[in-house]
DNA sequence: TCTGGCCGATAACCTAGATCAACGCGGACC
DNA sequence: GGTCCGCGTTGATCTAGGTTATCGGCCAGA
């Protein structure tokens, strides 16, 4: 019987937007090189790195930070498994941030060659991939909202909501379940918040009865409550069938 | 004697990061509609919308906004002469949020049909305005990282000297001077704070000799201090040449 | 010529979240 | 079997920035 390969879940992720060839789900198989464990807290891509391939991920959690003068850490995105933690650097070289293990995760290589390849021969399929960047631009403007106009527990409540519907359309979570490998210290890098507040907010809305978070477990308990709790509108994910 | 090409500013962007050829100058130029004026305070997209078209900026002050059920107001992208403004809408039709015009703005539409076939034809221009939408996306990360951990005074710093260095890509600034036609509340929109805030910074700013700032224009009298208090470090901004 | 509205500037006061500090628990390692 | 150390939890206190309000200048429109 044959392995199952490891793109299933872009493809997946892909085929609730559009139509996927059989040709073009072979040439998105044919992209991918020799996979690679990461250890959770592991650097999958340093700061300043020029790297000729774009890493994708086939399990597990990881995060782009930004790392400032002062001290601080700012993830700026979290990816699951079945996203490309840096497709655009094949556009654009030179990263300016780092990408970090949340949890043990296994990645693969695309050659930055192959993709530009595949720009010539797939057109469709570029738009597609190109989209995966666009889908990643529309969640950092969603994050930049949070962060300017929303509260703490807004943002948490808003995060979780994004978690939990980007692990279920990967087919990684579902009943309103799911487990999330990050410590109060990386909600608040994402958050903007220290782990001490992140904490206060946390056991808020366990009280309210929102969620449960144990053992890097989450259970929402009242998905309406915590959408309208973090204002959260899921459409920027464009998880629709919408033809490119 | 012959119209300047109202897509100059682009291919003048473009070429800062790779060379673009003759025949793909004249794609470029031939992918723009007629033009449309837009006054200052209009909305040139409203949030959404389902353009078929994507609406490029000849000149003029434009900003992508979020409204938040709480009244709020989030700019998540501001844009000048030689930007698409929603260059992403070919991919993600349904627009998350508005545009509305800062200044008077000079616009012109290029529909996605001819976007798509150029994808088709000409995979290297296709690479090139994926990168637009790529350095949108980086810009994007370097709000989240001046919301989540940097201070007022910080944030703004690093506001105006990226839009300085932009500005000054596209031709429309030099010699630390620009105009800026924002207004207190745009900027407090922009940094996630109040107009008031806004105010007493810059009023700190100004008191530190760093800039002046009168009637919409802007004057950094010490691009050093400006540029270590914002921590800026144009690298996201990618002016450099790096073929693509 | 008056009037109303927008915009910048300032002051008084208030709160969400930061900072600092302490403690408990469980797992890794000697 | 003891000792760290990372992680979560909680309390006391502090502060950056929010809120509310007022005022003056400017300009557009009646």
């Amino acid at each position: 019987m044959s392995q199952a390969p490891m793109i299933t879940p872009l493809i997946e992720k892909m085929a609730r937007r559009d139509v996927i060839t059989p040709i073009e789900r072979e040439a998105l198989a044919n992209l991918l090189g020799a996979t690679r464990r990461v250890a959770a807290g592991k650097a999958l891509v340093e700061p300043g790195d020029r790297p000729n391939f774009s890493t994708f991920v086939v399990s597990g959690f990881c995060a782009r930070f930004t790392l400032t003068p002062t001290g601080g850490r700012q993830l700026t995105q979290i990816n699951i498994g079945g996203d490309f933690v840096d497709l655009h650097s094949l556009l654009m070289r030179q990263m300016d941030h780092g990408v970090v293990a949340l949890a043990d995760c296994v990645v693969a290589p695309a050659a930055h060659e192959d993709l530009r390849r595949l720009t010539q021969q797939h057109p469709h399929l570029t738009r597609l991939l190109w989209l995966e960047t666009v889908v990643d631009a529309a969640i950092h403007r969603q994050w930049l909202v949070a962060l300017g106009q929303q509260n703490a527990a807004s943002r948490l409540a808003h995060l979780i909501c994004e978690l939990y519907l980007r692990l279920e359309a990967a087919g990684i979570a579902s009943d309103l379940r799911f487990s999330l490998p990050m410590t109060q210290v990386d909600l608040g890098d994402v958050l903007g918040l220290t782990q001490v507040h992140v904490n206060r907010v946390l056991m808020d809305l366990r009280r309210q009865g929102l969620l449960d978070w144990k053992a890097g477990h989450v259970t929402v308990n009242d998905w309406e409550a915590l959408a309208r709790l973090g204002q959260f509108d899921p459409a920027y994910l464009r998880l629709q069938n919408d033809p490119v």
